[in-house]
DNA sequence: CCAACACTTCGACCTTCATCGAACTGTCTG
DNA sequence: CAGACAGTTCGATGAAGGTCGAAGTGTTGG
């Protein structure tokens, strides 16, 4: 008995009703201040502070002076992959939010997950580079492939910066809502700018929601058909 | 904001020591009685009713009567995958138990997963089952090749009656010791199941190390070469 | 039918910790 | 330098919930 390492600190911070709202909203990939997250959680700034820097010690979040603000962000993919896997369960366990959004369809069909992008037209994407033989898979981890680095360079993604980061071009995520794989890592990153960038999508404020235009969503559908 | 499910309750179930403690011994898959895991979770019996009271009303544990006993065991694969992600990012983030016990390295190579062999045997199973292209990867599911029928066939798994249950053949399930992914669903069960029944290994007493013969590993390693 | 056993329920205790007011540090603006 | 602003620290409060003793339910065995 007692093999192994303790998840019973980590479950218990992810578990206070103010962290878990602080760590979905920044699931949205961007670093909030103190004082958004704050807003976020319904609790005071007081308060906020106080989750945030054992949120922090405990090495789930990054902070990031910037002047008189603090920004708080995912610590890292590792995390993100918890708190999604965490979401599924919950959601196939019907723990909903006691007010579910108008938003939520929305939300299945396409959302920012970390800083990638998640949902019905993530998982699209990433069937379809698979399927094309553009990302192979090998040990689990996705592999860009010579046709696959073409594609993407060719859609604007500079892959000699990438190399640069020190994250992993690729990697995968496990969806809440539709309970399949979805790209992430430095490259998910990367397209999901780049949908930006061409004004195929935008990001709704304060949701995680991505509004593809139905141009851009057109032009998506026959790029990862 | 307060999109999606609400994780805080799940995680807050997780959170407890005593309740993580014996979700950890019922990872081992095998099906607990409630003075067992009291002992296991170092509470009374009366303490321990009350959480796995708790555990099942969430739906994470599953309760069977058998006379004057309740066995308890984890609900499915989906609550098993949960416990072991976060496994891994605590073994990552190094939360370790204050002692830790000297099976760890055992428990690295081969151990039990709820159900199925995980740690570095599993892992190169895995890897062995597809590089042989006796499984291929289809939306990220786990499929059986004609191929790979014949093997675990010859082997001895009655694939037939494993079709007759309800659980999915294939499943893969991440490793928090190797980070990597070993095959869980029917066909892992009934792999090791085959394993202890050909005596290539044993379960060591209340542990998750699954102990391989010098003769068992030597055929394994040829098997799943 | 009674005693032993496994477990659950109830109630009381008590620790833990989230919460927020107040005071303090550091930063930007005029 | 003063005032506004963002965030942290400290301390008091209070609610939530883990814990266990005692009593109750159901089961087994003699």
């Amino acid at each position: 008995m007692k093999e192994g390492p303790d998840i019973s600190l980590l479950a218990a911070l992810i578990g206070d009703p103010a962290r878990s709202n602080m760590l979905m909203a920044l699931m949205s990939g961007k670093a909030l201040t103190a004082g958004e997250l704050a807003r976020e959680a319904g609790v005071t700034i007081q308060t906020a502070s106080s989750h945030l820097g054992k949120l922090e010690g405990a090495g789930l979040l990054f902070k990031r002076h910037e002047g008189r603000h603090r920004y708080f962000s995912i610590a890292d993919e590792d995390v993100a992959g918890v708190l999604e896997s965490l979401t599924g369960l919950a959601a196939k366990r019907g723990h909903l939010r006691t007010r579910t959004g108008p938003k939520d369809p929305e939300l299945r069909k396409a959302r920012v997950c970390y800083n990638h992008l998640a949902g019905e037209l993530g998982v699209q994407m990433y069937d379809s580079l698979i399927a094309n033989h553009h990302i192979v898979l090998k040990d689990n981890t996705p592999l860009l492939t010579a046709s696959g680095k073409k594609l993407v360079g060719e859609f604007g993604v500079d892959l000699e910066m990438l190399a640069k980061l020190r994250r992993p071009l690729c990697k995968s995520c496990l969806d809440w809502s539709a309970r399949r794989s979805h790209l992430a890592g430095a490259l998910g990153t990367a397209l999901l700018n780049q949908f930006f960038e061409l004004g195929w999508a935008a990001r709704l404020d304060n949701s995680r929601v991505v509004a593809f235009s139905t141009d851009g969503e057109q032009k998506f559908r026959q790029m990862f058909i």
